[in-house]
DNA sequence: TCGAGCATGTAACAAGTTACATGATTTC
DNA sequence: GAAATCATGTAACTTGTTACATGCTCGA
């Protein structure tokens, strides 16, 4: 992930290591946390691979900048064009970075990853009924208050996820 | 992590690492994903530890079961009373098994989260706030719709993630 | 009897974290 | 002149995934 996130940031234009560390923090930190220790390497097999050209600024920081290559836009674009999965937390890294992506791609993602979250809240609302009906004919409820409540969050939050993809599809108000 | 979610699956009773899976599945798996590539390896490290008896059932199936010691019982109960950290997404991982804590721990913990939320939220409202100046500014505002969007929506989340630990905080009505 | 589900495990690999290590520059 | 920040990097470690490997049992 560092390595499609890094490409994503260099779209935007060259920079150094440094720098794309703190863009990442300005703006997908929500969803993903960087480290050096994981950047550095990152930016140096881009560039073996061919998807970054590495720049040797001789001010006197002796920092380097990388600019992204037509290959590493295609890297980018690959993974970007890939389904949308909401197992990996992926989801929102890749959706930051859709203005990047034709519309066609962007909608037919988005349509699907909004019909898995459909049938995802059905089968939870489904458990939940199930378990709430369990749950009655227990004389200890308070004892799972914390159990229930997590689990009336995550339905919560699947309603939430849910609203703000018809919003983006609509292009709807925000 | 698959220790202290194996550990606080087994405070419920004894079983067999399929159902140490199954039982995630059922209830955490929103939050966690477990792999038998972890559990099992796992579920051996915490026997050599003393969290865990192994006990062998000569049934057919020729399963194992396993049951959470005096030591397994306190490792799992120093994890939950470990402050809430929302950067690993563990958090609501830890929530789902705190019926186990006790109800004091449990409240320094929450209302300290609720904290961390609350600057977050005041922190991001700032910052969409300067990006939403900067942006009226620009010529071609449609080229960020989906950057804007995810930062919305990410402002979103956290504030229905603060009300639900008022909520909870309250044990208000869910 | 055949496939789904029960049941356990390993090995290679992937990805990232943390701590360490270093040094220049800017700002107060 | 000290502290913060810019700037790059490595090595050991942690954690988990994926694919492979095996075999039993129960119901249709």
């Amino acid at each position: 992930m560092v390595e499609y996130v890094s490409l994503g940031i260099l779209m935007q234009g060259k920079m150094s290591g440094y720098d794309i560390k703190k863009i990442s923090e300005q703006s997908v930190s929500l969803f993903f946390k960087m480290s050096y220790g994981s950047l550095y390497p990152a930016l140096k097999r881009l560039v073996e691979a061919g998807h970054l050209i590495e720049e040797e600024t001789n001010d006197s920081k002796n920092k380097k900048l990388y600019a992204i290559t037509d290959q590493g836009r295609n890297s980018f674009l690959g993974w970007l064009r890939e389904p949308l999965q909401s197992n990996r937390r992926e989801h929102l890294l890749k959706i930051f970075f859709y203005d990047y992506l034709e519309e066609e791609t962007r909608m037919r993602n988005l349509k699907a990853f909004q019909l898995q979250l459909q049938s995802g809240i059905a089968q939870m609302e489904a458990v939940q009924a199930m378990v709430s009906k369990e749950l009655e004919q227990l004389p200890n409820k308070e004892e799972f208050y914390y159990r229930v409540s997590v689990m009336h969050y995550g339905l919560q939050f699947f309603k939430m996820e849910h609203e703000f993809f018809s919003k983006i599809i609509e292009k709807g108000d925000l």
